[in-house]
DNA sequence: AGGCATCCATACGCTTTTGCATGTAAAACG
DNA sequence: CGTTTTACATGCAAAAGCGTATGGATGCCT
């Protein structure tokens, strides 16, 4: 096996990605050398020169081959009928979010990016968390005056405080969650979180 | 200069351990050397491996120099008075945390504990945070039992969702806090976040 | 005051990793 | 069908960083 046809090299660049994707989660990205990465998807480091400039280079390639989260969760939340729901749309951008994190692909790059990656070369993922927070804040911040402008929202919270809550929330539920996935479905506890928070939150029935 | 005084000897190392702290935190604890470290202190790598056996122990000396933040939390709690109103000890206890962390070493050693060290020798950062999590939740599932028995909350709230609830909010509000604590005063806005959704989840008052 | 232990600088060998250069056999193309 | 390009494997030089051995000047003890 020397040469290969053009499926199979894009295969190895896949394989590759992947056993950098698990040698990461282990070793962290920093203790990991392009020597293991290609022994772990059963090549040589040529390979890995080939396809990729340096380890930086692999690095982007692995994030490009997932979306950043909230691409997903504004797409879920394009239904015209929503906006006279806010609070409604919230719940369901947020479940459309979680269900997205429990493919594998997906939470390992997260996992990586929030856990296992502490600076490299000219990205930095406490910029990337930065950019994804504001993002989402922004986002929520934006249903919540929606939802405090209907009447939807207790008249005692005011939405901006409402959007923090819930920002935190769920920031420290998908931290809680990457650490150890396997412990519980952050699609099952995080639907009964948002929908307990948003029901706290929520204007009590007028009398 | 050759030759110190035991003063100066102890002041060395820890000038050592606050170079440390703060390359860490700049460049990641993986990508500094121990060379980076002692220049940035104004000495040599021997001085470095006079005071510490290698990088590993120089980090631990670096965490043993703060103390995990459950130890003061509850120390804050071991007012008797307070069994009686678990929510306001929950209160309390929360802002207590936060004064500790705005301490600037405990501050800075946190950070680089959660954001800038992947994994390092025998120490894992996420048992570490694992452990503080499962510590954290439980002295909150504890007086949230307490303030359920007393009725001091919804009653249709369980306390072990209530628990997760603070669980995660706490622990966003930290790491966003973690990754820009330029930005806004754990203090201020813990306080406040703490406060609502404690003051949500409480019983509404008997009429 | 003298000897020893301390505190740190300097120097050396070693391992690991990187980047590139080269080799090469098959696929792709005209 | 011959040539070129592709898709890697292999080998090599260089740098970085670690651990230790050594040196040396001075504080500390008796």
């Amino acid at each position: 096996m020397v040469r290969k046809t053009k499926a199979e090299a894009a295969a190895t660049r896949e394989a590759l990605l992947d056993a950098a994707e698990e040698m990461f989660i282990q070793h962290g990205v920093a203790r990991t050398s392009l020597d293991q990465i290609a022994r772990h998807a059963g090549m040589t480091r040529g390979a890995v020169y080939w396809h990729f400039k340096n380890k930086a280079d692999l690095f982007h390639a692995m994030l490009q081959r997932v979306r950043l989260p909230f691409q997903d969760l504004v797409e879920a939340l394009d239904d015209p009928e929503l906006v006279k729901k806010p609070l409604e749309a919230i719940r369901l951008a947020c479940i459309s979010g979680f269900e997205h994190l429990e493919r594998p692909r997906y939470r390992r790059v997260h996992a990586i990016l929030i856990h296992h990656c502490e600076v490299f070369g000219d990205i930095d993922p406490l910029a990337m968390q930065n950019e994804m927070a504001e993002e989402s804040c922004g986002a929520l911040r934006d249903y919540f005056h929606c939802a405090a402008r209907l009447g939807h929202l207790r008249d005692d919270i005011p939405a901006e405080l409402a959007a923090q809550l819930l920002q935190s929330m769920l920031g420290g539920l998908f931290h809680d969650w990457l650490r150890n996935y396997e412990r519980f479905s952050i699609y099952e506890e995080g639907s009964r979180l948002v929908k307990t928070q948003l029901a706290l939150m929520q204007a009590p029935p007028a009398e």
